[in-house]
RNA sequence: CGGGGCGUAGCGCAGCCCGGUAGCGCGCCUGCUUUGGGAGCAGGAUGUCGGAGGUUCGAAUCCUCUCGCCCCGACCA
């Protein structure tokens, strides 16, 4: 392609709207352009880089038998209340309805749909297994759309969904999708790494995310040093070590005033006692309305997820300061369990093992110390409800879990008959019976994955593209306009289009300067710079964009440079 | 939804506090020169100052409302 008849329009200064690297530098390098909040029109060298990711994961798609379709963006409200979705996916879910005022919304994601197709198609257990997948537009009326592709309202996704007969089947397909996903992120040339996960709004028993390490990421992850253990934080697993003794005797419950005291380190600070002695009572609002307490240890942080897959519920809210003060008759800061009526109380499996601990008293301006569970108020479930967090124990290791933060690029789950059952996906197997089928779903980011490699490529100059998905393997840059320049270019650039390389030839009128700067800003991984001072050597100069290193070829023997630096 | 910030030429910004005919840099157009890391000279075009209402002789500037965008948080496959 030559620059003069392809749209890239590269800024030379930063827009104001970007703050990381991957958002600025594709709008810098004209490759997308922002329509509204979260909305991207894609140019065409950045369609060209979206294209290369999607080739990626069709070839390894394909690769493990995964069938290529097209499912429609705009499904029909009935097929999500089969389902309960509808209510239960929120505000989040794009919804509009047709002249005859009937229900739609705009996919974020494919369940529905494509169960529903199984059902109608699907009959005998010798028509399974089968895997279907599609790259394709998704919705989501995200909260906070930020960072460009990173999270955006409206985003291209593959999405892959995966119908057995069994349990050792469908953790078959599982598998075979996990290692293609290995492949797929590999190929894009990102390091990342695949971490046990929540399963979220899709649901289903197991599942992992596939995290691309990177400091601006929105995922904590907590990770082994010394095992291959991973996991995100909302879903890491906490184990507790017993009570170093049990020995401690029960002192007896006292009432202390403690004014002006809302958080745990001014509570510890007035009783000069550290706040792994303190337990702090958390109180949520169920979406029925009821309170629930939920029990921290003070110097532990609630996991909100945790605690909802324990009650089975989603949209789990902190109470505010009138149910606190209507539930426990004092203000916030002050709660505690003892004493609560018609509350059930959870408490972290940390707070078990506490003894003579200090706790809120439902009175203003007081804590109980030497508080203890069974005595002075019971627990209704002990369980795992505190965020893992950097130093704790792994669950796999004598070693200290280590946090990082990470893209989420990719995610497989394991559905299990959660949807095959509410909307009756069943065929016969041998014997005639009947079965639910079981489901797996797969999804990948494609324009989170090009971000992600941006975030992972770069230098101050611009994009460093791995050469998988690239949008040009070589930039042609004549940098003086000589006839000789000129007809070497032309013979270069015939020379490597003929061997199927992608070249992009920058025919502008522009100085030197320019070029360079745009060329860097691209970022294919290979320049071939032309001018006058190269030809009255005989070379033209071959300089590799992450490298910086320059190698002088005499103009034959470019192609066969070309062919070697990319393979 | 809570907190913070911002909407002025295609892009980046100044002007606003203290009201008086809208500016700078880059880009864009024309011509000449120049051409190995964002050229020089000369000439030129470009604005409902996000929108609506109000105060005022007069509003980019002050007041009210509203829309949009960015960041933090809550939230989120």
């Amino acid at each position: 392609m030559r620059t003069t008849q392809m749209f890239i329009p590269t800024l030379r200064e930063d827009p104001g709207e970007a703050e990381i690297v991957s958002h600025r530098l594709m709008l810098r390098a004209g490759m997308i352009r922002k329509v509204a909040a979260g909305i991207y029109s894609y140019l065409p060298l950045g369609l060209r880089v979206i294209r290369k990711v999607e080739q990626i994961i069709r070839e390894e798609m394909n690769q493990i038998g995964a069938q290529e379709v097209l499912l429609p963006m705009l499904s029909p409200a009935e097929l999500w209340k089969e389902t309960e979705r509808w209510d239960f996916y929120g505000k989040e879910l794009m919804r509009c309805q047709d002249r005859h005022d009937r229900d739609f919304c705009l996919g974020p994601t494919h369940e529905e749909i494509v169960t529903d197709l199984f059902r109608r198609e699907v009959r005998s257990y010798r028509q399974l297994p089968v895997t279907l997948y599609q790259i394709q537009t998704k919705f989501r009326d995200e909260i906070r759309p930020r960072f460009g592709l990173m999270r955006g309202r409206e985003f291209i996704m593959k999405d892959a969904y995966s119908f057995d007969q069994n349990e050792e089947d469908a953790q078959k397909s599982y598998n075979d999708m996990y290692q293609a996903y290995q492949r797929i992120f590999t190929r894009t040339g990102l390091h990342f790494r695949a971490v046990q996960a929540d399963t979220g709004l899709i649901g289903g028993s197991s599942s992992h995310e596939f995290m691309v390490l990177a400091n601006i990421g929105e995922e904590l992850i907590v990770f082994d040093p010394e095992s291959s253990y991973a996991a995100n934080v909302e879903r890491a697993e906490v184990v507790t070590s017993p009570p170093a003794s049990q020995d401690e005797p029960y002192h007896s419950l006292k009432k202390v005033n403690t004014p002006q005291t809302k958080t745990v380190t001014e509570v510890c600070q007035l009783l000069n006692t550290t706040a792994d002695h303190l337990v702090k009572t958390l109180l949520y609002t169920t979406p029925q309305g009821s309170i629930i307490a939920v029990l921290i240890r003070g110097d532990h942080q609630a996991n909100e997820i945790k605690i909802q897959r324990h009650l089975g519920i989603h949209d789990l809210t902190l109470a505010d300061s009138d149910s606190v003060q209507s539930v426990t008759g004092a203000p916030t800061g002050f709660s505690g369990p003892i004493g609560l009526k018609n509350v059930q109380i959870l408490a972290d499996q940390a707070v078990q093992h506490l003894k003579n601990y200090i706790v809120g008293a439902n009175e203003a301006d007081n804590h109980y110390i030497n508080a203890n569970h069974s005595r002075d108020f019971n627990i209704d479930v002990v369980g795992d409800f505190r965020q893992a967090e950097a130093g704790d124990q792994s669950p796999h290791s004598q070693a200290k879990l280590e946090t990082a933060r990470g893209i989420e690029v990719g995610h497989v789950f394991m559905l299990g008959t959660k949807y095959s059952e509410k909307m009756g996906a069943k065929f016969l197997d041998a014997q005639g019976e009947e079965h639910c089928a079981i489901m797996g779903c797969y999804g990948i980011g494609v324009g989170r994955a090009a971000a992600a490699a941006i975030e992972q490529n770069h230098d101050d100059r611009g994009i460093i593209w791995p050469i998988p998905i690239a949008p040009f393997h070589v930039h042609l840059l004549p940098v003086t306009t000589s006839e000789q320049v000129l007809e070497v270019t032309q013979t270069l650039y015939a020379a490597l289009e003929h061997a199927n390389v992608e070249v992009l030839l920058d025919d502008r009128n522009e100085r030197a300067g320019v070029k360079f700067n745009d060329a860097d800003l691209i970022g294919a991984p290979l320049q071939v710079i032309i001018g006058d001072k190269g030809l009255k050597q005989g070379t033209v100069d071959l300089k590799e964009r992450k490298t910086g290193e320059i190698t002088k070829v005499i103009p034959e023997e470019l192609v066969k440079h070309v062919l070697e630096k990319l393979s």
